[in-house]
DNA sequence: TCTATTTGTTCAGCGATTGAATTATTTGCC
DNA sequence: GGCAAATAATTCAATCGCTGAACAAATAGA
């Protein structure tokens, strides 16, 4: 129905302000180039009057900062452009995952503007101190933003695993964790960013998730809709509705990877039959192109595979085409459901793309009923290795794009 | 992501009243018992001097009305309650189905006012003569909707097939439509209900959605989010999420029908390979029970086949099992990728629950990551047939509920 | 009957938007 | 070079709707 959702609560004298920032800034940071006042009046529907109030209150609060003219034709005083500044709230990204940690600062614009990661094998780490760790680096990585004029005011972490609304990750099988409880671990550290009303000092959330929100930032701005698929060990999925991560009812959307392919099947360790990732993960691919398993890690193993598939060898060639059709019987599945018109394929499947995406494409086209009036397309992800923790960060930064007013109270 | 959703467009100064009314409106929608304007300041955070604007408003524009006062233990003026009004605008709902016609007016507060089908053989009907029963069908509603103080102000209309943006039937196979566009062929009639700023005139719809929109209208009132399966010829799937209708980048979402659960196996219409209508569709659970296909109408043969499982007939027992499992495997992978908590049996489903529900919930338990944390509950559609039609219906209601100022404007 | 309590209304004050008028700055033409 | 046209941005009185507090209404219990 998606009728106009109004704001949940009640709509008092002040939140009309709220909301026109919100829109204000929300437009200037779809905008493809830097828009005028007039501009942006023209595009919200306010008056001229309220748009230079509303940026007035903006550029006060280091929000947007004033660019060159835009080039015009045409006679008349030149515009003044508006653009999202670089120094101001930023958001942190933190990541644990198996054989790596993250952690990234993105500002206001989008712009990754700090990054580390540290490799090392997770799995024999306790939780506690694998965290300590990332505390560490986000100390570091807040200093660093300090010194660019940054402030972070808000902290996702992206674990490969199930969370719960409280940030509870029940379970990440991948990484050993069961019932560890992110938040008040956490806690015990001084804190990492600086609080500010409306926007959630710390986030837990699906590594797949939030690598979709990371695609999302990286796409020409505005709203869209598509699945994002994370091929690692386990094959996770990321939904974007209207440029919004769909979480499901309880927060745990997107287990793509265990939808039948085989009803009858190889078994899976989640107890069914067949599932998607008994064909099309990591661990299934390298298997069945006669790569030893335990041989190599994960991402060395998916690029001999790509090196192996480039040069032609028959085996690797053979297992991405089975892959990819296994693959793409369960993404027919889920646009038939969802009706989505892009598929994108991150992770691990990235690298391997060229060889995924044809026999996806043909599921897709055999499987799709709708697939003749409106064309589905499957494409590799745009961000590299780490897309997760971008995505996290660019959370943080949504939020204050689409709640600006918290920031404003707090810096004046 | 879900952050509070601000309204697309600009925020001016009425719109804060439009904003609120909705807001007020809503609540008393949605409340389970009359509440007080008091109520409505604590639930809404309003002050009360606004709530009674508001409500001032609403009740002038009837539609809200007091009623008795609500009973409450204590000292203090008594309030007067507040309730959706019986009189004022109201939806109608159409339906074309395989074999009948359906017609349906609902009020504010969701009850059907008023109901008439038309049974006939819909298929060697073409799509004007059929739609041109519907109107004079609607025209009767509509005087007699009249006659009870009701002003009709949007229309929707269900149809068994894929609807695009625009209102074009795209395809309805089992109806054997083809590109019929619905709005233009309705356009040469007189209008049925009386245009209103901010309502559609007509829309049209899947009827599996509309299906689940009236079963979202006989819940308690609030958001839910839910998966409606209707199995007729075809399986339908609506997707309800939080309190509204999922309808897909282009609005053909809920394809579920063709999922596969068996992809190496029966060739299906689709093109594809192991639908799951191939086994859990109405002629292949009447087959797969040994009556012959063309013995009865659909709806007969569902209710013989409820008699036969009732005494305990072997065959029918196990056409339903199978088809229920076949259903179980679909459902499991869509509660792994939508994390929905609730699944809901309609249309042909509905009278067959009892056997349908084991082998779904049985493959649910056995293939659902979370199914352990949270469980997934499969229960049959409290509505009977023509729930489309009162869904369609609902949907307007939903509409002028969420969006009372363009009625308010109109009527003064 | 009186008091405490809760509901609903009235009214001055105020914040935010509006719309028109005004100022600012450039292009293009004579 | 100077002037008119055009576009951008600001200023300001008017207006709309919410707030908060005081007030009126209506009931239960002492």
């Amino acid at each position: 129905m998606s009728l106009t959702h109004a704001p949940a609560g009640a709509v008092r004298q002040g939140s009309l302000r709220e909301l026109n920032l919100a829109l204000v800034l929300g437009r200037i940071a779809m905008a493809d180039r830097p828009p005028s006042r007039a501009d942006l009046a023209t595009a919200t529907g306010l008056t001229r009057a309220t748009v230079s109030a509303v940026v007035e209150d903006l550029l006060a609060g280091r929000l947007v900062s004033e660019s060159d003219p835009a080039p015009r034709s045409g006679a008349g005083r030149p515009a003044r452009g508006l653009v999202l500044a670089d120094q101001g709230p930023a958001g942190l990204g933190l990541e644990v995952n198996v054989d790596y940690l993250a952690v990234c600062v993105v500002d206001l614009a989008g712009q990754v503007r700090h990054r580390t990661v540290h490799r090392a094998d997770l799995r024999p780490v306790a939780p506690a101190d694998a965290l300590a760790r990332l505390v560490e680096m986000a100390g570091a990585a807040r200093e660093d933003a300090a010194r660019r004029g940054l402030t972070l005011v808000g902290a996702a972490l992206a674990v490969p695993g199930l969370v719960d609304d409280a940030g509870l990750v029940r379970l990440a099988p991948n990484l050993g964790w069961r019932d560890v409880p992110v938040p008040a671990l956490l806690a015990e550290h001084p804190p990492m960013i600086e609080q500010v009303p409306g926007i959630p000092a710390l986030t837990v959330d699906n590594e797949a998730n939030l690598a979709a929100l990371g695609e999302l930032h990286s796409l020409p701005p505005g709203p869209s809709s598509f699945l994002h698929i994370s091929g690692e060990v386990g094959i996770g999925a990321g939904i974007v509705l209207d440029g919004a991560l769909f979480r499901g009812v309880r927060g745990w959307s997107g287990e793509i990877g265990h939808l039948p392919v085989h009803p009858e099947g190889r078994p899976c360790r989640c107890g069914g039959q067949g599932c998607l990732e008994q064909y099309a993960g990591q661990e299934a691919i390298v298997a069945a192109a006669g790569l030893a398993r335990a041989e190599l890690p994960a991402d060395t193993a998916t690029a001999r595979l790509a090196e192996l598939a480039e040069a032609g060898d028959a085996d690797a060639l053979r297992a991405l085409h089975d892959a990819g059709t296994a693959l793409g019987v369960a993404v027919a599945g889920v646009v038939n459901l969802l009706d989505l018109d892009t598929v994108v394929l991150g992770g691990g499947y990235a690298a391997l793309a060229p060889w995924l995406c044809p026999p996806v494409l043909a599921e897709i086209g055999a499987r799709v009923l709708t697939a003749a009036w409106s064309p589905v397309t499957v494409r590799p992800s745009t961000l590299g290795a780490e897309a997760a923790a971008v995505g996290a960060a660019g959370s943080v930064v949504r939020r204050i794009v689409a709640q600006p007013a918290g920031w404003l109270a707090r810096a004046g």
